[in-house]
DNA sequence: TCAAATATCACATGAAAGGGTGATTGACAG
DNA sequence: CTGTCAATCACCCTTTCATGTGATATTTGA
């Protein structure tokens, strides 16, 4: 990188705070001006120091991390806030994402990464720990029905129940495999009469049970 | 990584195929047993050789690689599937995490970083180039495409959604709370707006992503 | 207090789903 | 060779669902 990254931390341990501080102030191309302990704190020294790169945890007394975010990149959208955080709770990622954040660090990151990340982050990219990466891709991929043990259902049915699990439409379903509806229909038939149920619905749950 | 990964590359260019499964043969811990040009091919050898993984190009003559995704995702749901291509195009990335990809690589990516993300990979992560993970990121800061958590639904919408998603018919939910079947519908309807979903089983699927 | 949100109900229309019956083809086992 | 089963398709018919366009009463909040 060509340019010194300015960073300011947001950390209510002191541990952490001064630990992380001493990393970035150690490294070349990195520059910790001011490492804060509130969110309220945060906002305040902002202006001052004009960061590049925000890292944030989440639990902090006062104003929690997310709250910060939204503060923080409503007044300066071109700050990148990368939360960095114990926990891979999935409520508090999606949250932060939504607030702005464009980066999700675990704490167990170690520092060579958490660096790296940061000139990532202000090349564009969005960087994240595996497990979170996996949660946040996931929530793009509707739940699918795969197998349903001791059910005598044929490899054809269990496919058509896959699709019919997704929200498919019967004609959907019928384009998706190249037969007619009415084959579509005679499947599913024969798998509610397998599985003793009457709707699509029913069907649904049927397969989560398993 | 302690056991070999066993890769299957789906890649119509010759050379980049070649190329790939040159570096992955000659990389410790990692086997390419096969490397086709079609999504057709890669259906019918997967059984074959059980790879972990697949990576996969997105432009194919005949079966393109998001299809060749959801059919692969739909028989065999254990299989990681990475997607590599030449562009960052918006759609696609959208199109194929939703088909059940869960890496995303731009082809200009270093051959280092393609092994590690691999590995990353099977190790539960989620590999994205950083232009990918940073659009995939802001999705979520555009209230069009992911504007999931609080649906707003009233008290009353979501005591129906509730008894919706247990398959209950729309004159058995008018029965249960002593309301008109008409009453019911008109809460469904407001209940699909909220939610942005057409159908039942949509609606279902959507509550079940939290 | 007045507007907005909520909960209730009605009528109408077309699409989708579910159920019954029956038929053809190919594969496989006895 | 023959019967069974899986997969395919075609009618028929009824019910349920999804959507549009209304309306009225009650509650809430700014």
């Amino acid at each position: 990188m060509s340019e010194l990254i300015r960073i300011i931390i947001v950390e209510d341990d002191d541990d952490v705070r001064e630990g992380l501080r001493i990393l970035i102030n150690g490294s070349e191309g990195y520059s910790c001006p001011m490492a804060c302990s509130t969110g309220e704190e945060a906002l305040k020294v902002i202006p001052v120091h004009q960061p590049q790169v925000v890292l944030m945890d989440i639990n902090l007394p006062g104003m929690n991390g997310i709250e910060c975010v939204v503060c923080i990149k409503n007044t300066w959208p071109e700050i990148q806030v990368m939360m960095l955080t114990v926990f891979d709770n999935t409520d508090d990622i999606f949250k932060s994402l939504t607030a702005g954040a464009t980066g999700y660090l675990l704490k167990k990151t170690p520092p060579a990464k958490l660096l790296d990340a940061i000139s990532e982050l202000v090349n564009g990219g969005s960087p994240m720990s595996g497990e979170i990466a996996r949660k946040v891709v996931q929530t793009f991929s509707n739940p699918a029905i795969h197998r349903i043990p001791e059910s005598n259902l044929t490899a054809r049915e269990e496919e058509i129940l896959s699709y019919l699990s997704k929200g498919f439409l019967y004609k959907e379903i019928a384009a998706e495999l190249f037969i007619s509806i009415e084959t579509v229909r005679t499947h599913i038939r024969k798998i509610y009469q397998k599985l003793q149920v009457r709707t699509r619905t029913e069907a649904l749950l049927m397969c989560m049970k398993h």
